[in-house]
DNA sequence: GAGTGGTCTAGACCACATA
DNA sequence: ATGTGGTCTAGACCACTCT
C-alpha cells in the first residue's frame, strides 16, 4: 500500500511548520518524482487526505491546504483520563450507547475507507466533572483488534484498554477542531442553551503500523475551558 | 469521460431483465473487452455504481448486484405535476426553503460527484392536496444550469422549468425506493404519528448528454397512495 | 490452484485557469 | 502559452476467497 504510506507522509508535511494553510502542495508530476511512484498512486493518496479535508484540488490552478491537524505529533498525546489524573480531579465517564455495527454513517465510513462489511464498535460516552456535563465522545474503533471491549473498559480508559490491556500501541494520532452550533440531541446532553455554539474535534489514531485504531468526534462544552488543563499538567 | 458512460451503460444493463439482485457482474478484466477500455476506467465506473449503491464489490469474490433502480426508462417519466393535472386534481407546492449552497451534505455530494467550489440549489418544497401535505421534497440542481431559477417556478412544475424555459431535454432518470422511519422534521410536515413508517425515493435525472439535471429525495406519506395516480394516467 | 478484486507503473492526451 | 489537474491505456504483480 504505497499510496497510503504517501498519505501518511504528506500528511506530516502539510502539518509541519513547512506549510501554512492556503499553501499550495507540489504538483502531482513533482509529487510523483519525490515519492518515487507513478502518479495515479500520489493521486489516490492526496485523494486520501482530501477526504479528510485538509486539502482540496482546483482543477487548473493546483492542490491547496485547507487545513491542519491540530496537536499533531505524540508528545501531546494524552488521553482525557491521563490529563484528569494528573489534574487530580475526579470525574465520570457514563456510556449511552454501546454497539457493534457496520451500518456507520456514510461519513464516517468514508474517512476510514471501511469497507461496508466491516464491523466498527460505536460508542457514546458523557464525561462528567462534578457532575457536570462537560463532553460528549462518539467513538469509532474496528471491531477486530478489540472483540473483548466491554462497557466498563469504556468507563474507565479508553487508551487505558487500547494500551495496556491489548498491547497495542498508539503510533499517534491526527486531530481537528471547529466549531460548530450542536444539534439538539448533543444540546440536551451538554445542558446547553440554544444557539450556542461549541467546539467539536475530530481524532484519528493510528498504530506503529498506520492502522486505524480509533476515530473520535468530541463535542466539548467550551464553557468548561477544558484546554485549560492541557496547559496545566 | 469514457467512465460516466460505461457507468451509464452498465447501470442500464443492471436495470434490465438481463440480472437480478444477487447476480454477480462480469469481472473486471472482461467488463474491460466488453467496454473496450482499459480496467483503470472499468474500475472507475464500477465505482460511481458502488456510490450509488446498485452494486458492491467483495474482495476476491466478485462484483454483486445489490439493488436496481425503479420506474427506470423514459416511458414511465411523468413529473408530478404533469401526473396531477391528467387526474384534474388541484394541488399546491409550497416551497419551504431556497438556497443556493457549495456546502451541501457529504452524502448528496458524493453521489453527484460534485467538487466543493459548484454550487447548488437545494430547494425543499412541500406538496399539498386539499390541504393535505403528501409529500415533502429535497431537490438538488446544479446552479450553473439553472441560474435564472425563482420560488415561483418551483412553485409551479420543476420538470415545466426545466424543459419548457431552460429547453433542456430531460433523457431519463433514475428511482429507487425505502421505508423508513422518518426523523422529526418530516415527520412533523407530513403530519404523522411518531414510529409511523413512510416511502423515501430519490431521483436522479440527466439529459441527453448524460449530465446531470436534477437530484431529489421525495418523502411520501404513504396513506394517500401516491402510486394510485400511476396507474389511473 | 483458479478466479477475483486491489494496487501500481510510466507513460499519453485532454480540459481548465491564469497571465 | 504555460501550468495544473482529469482521464485513460495496457500491461503487471499482489492479496483474498473458495474449492
Amino acid at each position: 500500500m504505497i499510496y497510503k504510506k504517501i498519505a501518511h507522509q504528506l500528511r506530516k508535511e502539510i502539518n509541519s511548520s513547512k506549510y501554512a494553510i492556503g499553501d499550495q502542495l507540489p504538483n502531482e508530476k513533482e509529487l510523483s518524482s519525490l515519492f518515487n511512484a507513478s502518479r495515479m498512486t500520489v493521486r489516490k493518496a492526496i485523494n486520501e487526505l482530501i477526504n479528510f479535508q485538509l486539502i482540496s484540488r482546483e482543477w487548473g490552478r493546483g492542490t491547496f491546504i485547507i487545513a491542519k491537524d491540530l496537536n499533531f505529533g505524540i508528545n501531546q498525546l494524552k488521553s482525557f483520563s491521563e490529563i484528569m489524573n494528573d489534574a487530580h480531579k475526579g470525574y465520570i465517564n457514563k456510556v449511552i450507547e454501546f454497539s457493534v455495527t457496520s451500518n456507520i454513517n456514510a461519513v464516517v465510513s468514508n474517512k476510514l475507507k471501511l469497507s461496508e462489511k466491516d464491523k466498527v464498535f460505536y460508542i457514546r460516552r458523557i464525561r462528567y466533572i462534578n457532575n457536570n456535563p462537560i463532553m460528549v465522545e462518539d467513538s469509532y474503533m474496528p471491531y477486530n483488534l478489540f472483540k473483548g471491549l466491554t462497557v466498563s473498559d469504556m468507563e474507565n480508559s479508553k487508551f487505558n484498554y487500547i494500551e495496556n490491556i491489548c498491547g497495542i500501541k498508539i503510533e499517534g494520532s491526527y486531530e481537528t477542531s471547529y466549531a460548530i452550533i450542536p444539534d439538539k440531541e448533543i444540546r440536551e446532553l451538554l445542558c446547553l442553551n440554544i444557539g450556542r455554539p461549541i467546539l467539536m474535534s475530530t481524532t484519528y489514531s493510528y498504530d506503529t503500523n498506520n492502522q486505524f485504531i480509533n476515530y473520535a468526534i468530541i463535542y466539548r462544552n467550551s464553557q468548561e475551558h477544558i484546554y485549560e488543563f492541557h496547559l496545566k499538567r
